[in-house]
DNA sequence: TAATAATTGAGATTAAATCTCAATTATATG
DNA sequence: CATATAATTGAGATTTAATCTCAATTATTA
């Protein structure tokens, strides 16, 4: 059973909703999969606005949403409150750091655990959480 | 040794930082004691515009950053990401309803300890966390 | 291939938050 | 207490991220 490209799977969502599949969805695809890790939303509205073929601001905001339903890619919000989105892969929390806004993703089965055990307590069903720890990273920290 | 009252800390905090301690600010200080657990900037707008001594939206948005400045105040993002505040207290985490918005704080020690241990093992100094439980409550599991 | 429905681009619009600047007010000092 | 100085306020203008509008274009279905 072979996995799906993301490609695949954002193919096959637009088809589940009965959406288009346009050139302007798949290059904004390719644009944000070729990002590194971490990306604003200008990174490709600048990106798209001087490609070979130019795609207009509102297509970009209306495709990442897109594909953010898609559950491709999510967004955290920065220390300034922007917008810093990343592809979904395996599931991670983040550690920020406070002095050089470098994003550090991490993930610990111990920590998951005991917060699916909180939640049972307090008769809440968990469906996804988002953590991010504000400090100082190795670097800045001394 | 008497615990310092809000009020007390938000006069200290105006006097450390050189700025003026001004009706406006302490109107607004105390709307903001006022609310319910958790509200939102338009919330105190609303009053201010209304009140006897009427403020002006700018000057809520000021103080509200000013009062946030001095720690007595902070705010999470909603489901539909706008700003709640709430009166900050001992440290607590929360869980988000997705489906009736609810928020519950919680605390737990095991889970703040652990954050400590994991953070050290990545060379990072933690100073505050966030963290979101989005899922169903308890009434609305069902 | 034609009919239908979805999407796009460009600029207008919205909403939250901030800024501008003249008028007002708090504070420090003699 | 009176005054000089600096900080703050109000009102509306402005900014910024994001969304909306609608005619023109394009994808899909039959």
């Amino acid at each position: 059973m072979k996995k799906k490209s993301t490609h695949e799977q954002f193919v096959a969502y637009l088809r589940s909703e009965g959406k288009n599949i346009t050139p302007e969805r798949m290059l904004i695809l390719d644009e944000v999969l070729a990002q590194k890790a971490h990306f604003k939303i200008d990174d490709i509205i600048d990106k798209m606005s001087c490609a070979e073929k130019k795609i207009s601001r509102a297509t970009v905001y209306r495709s990442i949403k897109t594909i953010e339903n898609a559950g491709l890619i999510k967004y955290i919000r920065s220390i300034n409150d922007e917008k810093i989105y990343e592809v979904v892969k395996k599931h991670h929390d983040h550690m920020i750091c406070e002095s050089c806004g470098k994003i550090i993703e991490f993930h610990d089965n111990d920590l998951e655990t005991l917060q699916d055990a909180i939640c049972e307590s307090h008769g809440f069903v968990p469906q996804r959480h988002t953590m991010k720890i504000f400090g100082l990273c190795e670097k800045c920290k001394s």
